[in-house]
DNA sequence: TTGAAAGCGCTAACAA
DNA sequence: TTGTTAGCGCTTTCAA
């Protein structure tokens, strides 16, 4: 027997003036009850907050925000919410967002530049307050137009040249760590795989990786170096198969993401190369598989969740004065020891 | 040197009765050409589009909103956006959701009941148009309430018996073909790993379980089951280092979630049991990763981006008829072998 | 084919 | 302390 259906109340939207009504106020009372305004008389608003609950009223934010023009939404612009990375920032800013008061639209941009453009309409449109961007096409888009006009931050990709607040880390001195762990351990011939350059991340970690070796006085090998246009596991996969296919093949990898690494861990063990004996593996970030798999990743921590905390704190302060010159911030990163590396 | 910056434009508000004032005509023309409705002669539509671009007219949404009463934004409530399964359902549910002109509201419900039954609250602040809701505990939060009414659908999680529209698979018949599997492979003491017993699923699979081990005339041993609170890999691990200190440990763990299967690896790998030789393990919902591990993980798949492409279609049917009788429908799962069983 | 005008539900002066 | 009222920017009858 299906259980007992509660009856399907009528729908029937309860508006302020009903509530005004029905308490024998007017709706300007209501209004100042609703949001705990001083200056109403404990009797008035109890009978008020009666009424509410009598008639169980729920605001309608839309009418709100047209009258207060804001909506009280951050959109957030990920590249891929599948990617561990990206989900753990996301969380954090959720996690601020919601402490203030906000709720956050979340944007899987994936690689369509016109879906990112379009994105940035809802700011224009008033359906969001502000926005987090951690795209970097859409960054890069959003250079050519009237953007540094528009609430938004930066987080993770960003330019220090443009005028818009960002956070994110020092992607050219974690990637120099990485190297310089991997020459610590006696490596001299080591491969670099990249993700896509248009990427601000990948072009300064490329070069952490370059300059690294130019110090240490290592020649750098074209053919060591691989780039990749996404960050799939089998990306990583495809890009070692081609590295390690070469003469002279490099005896430890570097890849610019966890998911690109795991990728050529397995692609390692499909060659059947011990892993660190033959061929060391670092990556970069430390989701939380790369402590599960076998052998553990050795990796580049970023701190994920305050880097979603601190872009959304940077977004809020921007929106509170538009006027404050919010700072760009750099947030550390480590060297995480486990055995692939 | 830094970048010549775009002179921020005053960001003045331009509304509709600008641009009919710009081009010579009332809101109400300007407001049909917007929405493209028939009924105006083409240069009055030609001057009024050109009056948009010459002043950068973006329509305001919110007060479009407040006066059609809808939001085009469909909330999403999932427990854990950080897991992957999830994360893929969310794409799916996105990508059918911009195709229809709507915005998907991620909420990240946490295991927290408070926020999840306030989110239900922003179906009645009018601030999205509908729901899909993958969190068991605002599913059942949601019974007790008027919720039957209120314009939502399940998605994984649901109930048959209360009628509102869900998508997922047969949990029953998954977890029966995983443990039928295991026994094939000639293991008569097969480990369960389940999750918190408030999800449906998770009494489904564990039903599943228990059905096909009697039907095999298999005893099921107590202590052979064992229940976590989360997905996280850990927790796999910390219930598989329980149950294998067992006297007469399973030779067999069926884990339903791949997060969980992972964490069981682990444990594995640290009790040096050889995985499938000492001890075989199966998963639940195939998720990237498991293709990747080594070994690979047997899994049993769910169709994850289907799954959320449907539950937003049935929520989208719902909406454009609320009077309809939307259907509950099942996906096909399917087993994946791999090396772990 | 176009325009005038009445709201959608709310907030915030301004009055009382 | 409370009420009146004018919009926020849009859609949508109803008239012209």
């Amino acid at each position: 027997m299906p259980p007992a259906v509660p009856s399907p109340l009528p729908t029937e939207t309860v508006s302020i003036s009903a509530v005004a009504a029905h308490a024998g106020v007017s709706v300007a009372t209501v209004s100042r009850v609703m949001n705990e305004q001083a200056g109403v008389r404990a009797p008035t608003r109890d009978k008020v907050l009666a009424s509410v609950a009598a008639l169980g009223y729920r605001m309608n934010h839309l009418a709100r925000s047209l009258r207060t023009a804001e909506s009280r939404m951050l959109l957030t612009m990920v590249p891929d919410v599948g990617n561990p990375f990206y989900a753990q920032i996301v969380r954090g800013i959720d996690t601020v967002a919601r402490e203030h008061g906000y709720f956050v639209l979340l944007c899987d941009t994936g690689a369509d530049a016109g879906r990112e453009r379009s994105y940035f309409d809802l700011l224009r449109m008033h359906r969001a307050d502000g926005a987090i961007c951690l795209d970097p096409d859409t960054v890069q888009h959003a250079l050519s137009h009237e953007s540094v006009s528009l609430p938004w931050v930066a987080c993770c990709e960003f330019d220090p040249a443009v005028a818009v607040p960002y956070v994110g880390i020092d992607n050219h001195r974690a990637a120099s760590d990485a190297v310089a762990h991997l020459l610590a351990r006696g490596h001299t011939r080591i491969g670099l795989i990249n993700s896509d350059e248009r990427y601000l991340y990948a072009r300064q970690r490329q070069q952490g990786y370059l300059d690294t070796l130019a110090g240490a006085g290592l020649p750098v090998q074209p053919q060591w170096v691989h780039t990749v246009q996404s960050l799939d596991y089998e990306a990583g996969t495809a890009a070692t198969l081609r590295m390690m296919a070469q003469p002279g093949a490099p005896t430890a990898i570097f890849a610019v993401s966890d998911t690109l690494a795991i990728g050529v861990l397995s692609a390692l063990r499909q060659l059947k190369k011990r892993v660190p004996e033959d061929v060391a593996v670092i990556g970069f970030d430390d989701i939380a598989i790369a402590a599960q798999i076998d052998p553990g990743l050795t990796t580049i921590a970023q701190p994920m969740r305050e880097l979603g905390e601190t872009a959304a704190r940077l977004l809020l302060q921007r929106l509170a004065d538009p006027a404050a010159q919010v700072p760009g911030v750099l947030l550390n990163h480590n060297l995480v020891l486990r055995g692939s590396a």
